[in-house]
DNA sequence: TACTAAATAAGAATTTTTCTTACTTAGAGA
DNA sequence: TCTCTAAGTAAGAAAAATTCTTATTTAGTA
């Protein structure tokens, strides 16, 4: 697919989430794409920017993430560090963190979520309205190099 | 029960994890059990402490809550606005987020963790070992003002 | 094409967290 | 009890992360 054709899908999702499609929005969320499954912070994201786009501005970078992800097209990822983090993938709501290596792996399991959906079903919070449920897995990498086995980081298409 | 037998009490539990039971720290755990379910971060710690203490660092809150959580005893908590919190409690695993304001409140439900348990035997994650297993729910009060019914915060004895 | 609300650049300012160094102390052992 | 030493702390500088302010620009609309 040709960067323009690709930059038009992106211009089409932004407008369907009701953002304005400026060049800035378009190249954050295609940076986002690239960094899918790193769960990259403001910065990160910045950088890869950074070359093509010097013009932009990194508080840019992090008010358009914020946007993002409060019109739920991208992720908002809480790090064991504090950090924000944020990822393309806006369906998997579970994750991995390895306090070794740092990294957040994205953990996408329609039994979980079936499981908590019934779960939270039966419960009934009274006095709230759940906007998403996220399971965070905290933990160490037996080998440090090697891939967690049950990882399945899904394709983004496009 | 007098203050002395308390902090004896906290002395105690301090030991009992491997840490010398420095004044700083005993005063530290102490806060953090009188701030109990408002899941505080350092800085507040340190305005509860300051009075009483006022020699106490803030560097010193910081280092001495990352050494709690590292050994167990209390649990960092992770927050949507990026921040590091903390609670005493260290056996709520799960958190439901306010967006509107902003609180988190402890979701601790023993099904909820055995229906995880359960799950994850089943999955047995490869190269990785588990240290915490947690659930966010994010989403907003529908009266801020109210709780949130299913709440139970427990009472920590001591 | 012109208009307007929204978005952006630039960088100052703030907030949050870590780090460094010299000093102090808890707990262990004599 | 006294002494020793590794571990912990104060103080504040420094770094890192994030937000804010204001003037300027732009996307989508009429």
């Amino acid at each position: 697919m040709q960067k323009s054709t690709h930059r038009h899908t992106l211009r089409e999702r932004l407008l369907a989430c009701g953002l304005k499609a400026t060049h800035q929005r378009i190249v954050v969320y295609e940076a986002l794409l690239e960094l899918h499954g790193k769960h990259p912070m403001a910065e990160e994201v910045y950088q890869l920017l950074k070359p093509a786009n010097p013009s932009i501005s990194l508080g840019t970078v992090y008010k358009t993430l914020d946007t993002f992800a409060e019109a739920n097209l991208i992720h908002k990822v809480l790090s064991e560090e504090g950090g924000k983090r944020f990822d393309a993938n806006a369906s998997a709501h579970s994750h991995i963190y390895c306090s070794n290596t740092r990294e957040i792996v994205d953990f996408e399991d329609e039994e979980l979520d079936a499981l908590l959906q019934e779960f939270l079903q039966r419960r009934n919070l009274g006095n709230f309205e759940i906007r998403s449920v996220s399971v965070q897995l905290t933990g160490k990498k037996v080998e440090p190099e090697k891939q967690i086995s049950i990882t399945r980081v899904p394709k983004i298409d496009l």
